[in-house]
DNA sequence: CTTCCTGAACAACTTAGCAC
DNA sequence: GTGCTAAGTTGTTCAGGAAG
């Protein structure tokens, strides 16, 4: 699409409204220039079926706009339009995560699916939920004791639980069991009369672990791949290769069945006490399934 | 060369059970 | 009710192979 074509196009009307006054915007396109090419990107733009074509214009022009602002060279036509492309796609994308229908798996049926169509499709917007679950919250809160008030303070407040711990003068390990027995009553509470399920999720620092869908699409594909897994057969050979400590995993599997703790076998073998249970779990596999 | 994927090792959190 | 310990569970990092 050449300059030329830019100036003449007149068919982006009905998709964006026509600038009033033709102001240059940068690197000597204009407002018209930015429009046209915003419009171009959105209909050629075959890929995000269902997306609006004046929520794709609009999403197009932004991105055009910001690129010949931030830009220090003239842009190329075809760039602002690639540049279009990938803002629409970008943007179709969460939308569809906003709507529950992002992912690998379609048929999935998402929390946020059921929390964007719930609102959506209700005939006017209740704030009912939000109030029903503040007083639960105030009800629950009064409701646990001053200690376990205080370790879900201390944590809120800190957001670190070795922090928080020594804040209240309490060992990380006494911190832990108060802060489990803690949520545990939260749980209770506000499933009463429910059968709570089971805790899920951990409080691991870094923004991606904050996400309780990613941690639950984290847990399925785990599963599945276990699933898929043989039973038998020999282990594939990729990866980082096995640490000799000097003993065989027979040898562990029948010391740690004698009485050793997986902690005591890892001091005397200087690993860590998650390396003899792989060990043990691999030796009691292999055992298993082996005929006698 | 880069990116992606994988298993091993490590680290951190959760839970159950015991003693006080 | 609380603190502690050991075992169980889950997330992160690292190193190496495969594919493009």
């Amino acid at each position: 699409m050449s300059e030329a074509s830019v100036r003449v196009s007149s068919e982006f009307g009905p998709v964006l409204p026509r600038p009033r006054f033709d102001v240059l915007v940068a690197h000597g396109y204009t407002a018209s220039q930015v429009n046209a090419l915003s419009v171009f990107a959105a209909r050629e733009c075959n890929w995000v079926n269902g997306m609006e074509m004046t929520h794709r214009a609009l999403t197009a022009w932004s991105a055009i706009a910001e690129h010949l602002q931030l830009a220090p060279l003239r842009p190329e036509e075809t760039e602002l339009i690639a540049i279009g492309w990938k803002a629409i796609k970008t943007q179709h994308h969460h939308d569809l995560k906003t709507r529950g229908l992002a992912g690998k798996d379609k048929a999935l049926l998402s929390r946020a699916f059921v929390r964007y169509w719930n609102s959506v499709s209700a005939p006017t917007y209740s704030p009912e939920d939000m109030i029903v679950d503040r007083l639960a919250l105030a009800q629950i809160w009064r409701a646990l004791l001053p200690t376990q008030r205080e370790v879900l303070h201390a944590l809120a407040d800190y957001e670190d639980r070795h922090v928080a711990a020594r804040a209240l003068g309490m060992s990380t390990a006494a911190f832990g069991s108060a802060l489990n027995r803690a949520r545990y009553a939260f749980f209770e509470l506000w499933h009463q009369h429910e059968t709570p399920s089971k805790m899920w999720g951990a409080d691991r620092p870094g923004s991606r672990h904050q996400n309780p869908m990613f941690l639950l699409r984290q847990r399925r594909r785990k599963a599945e791949k276990r699933a898929a897994q043989p039973a038998t057969g020999p282990k594939a050979t990729i990866g980082r290769p096995r640490r000799d400590l000097g003993v065989s995993d027979a040898e562990l599997l029948d010391r740690h069945e004698s009485g050793e703790s997986l902690t005591s076998l890892g001091r005397v073998f200087g690993a860590c006490r998650d390396v003899i249970k792989i060990r043990i779990d691999s030796a009691r596999n292999e055992r298993d399934t082996t005929p006698a």
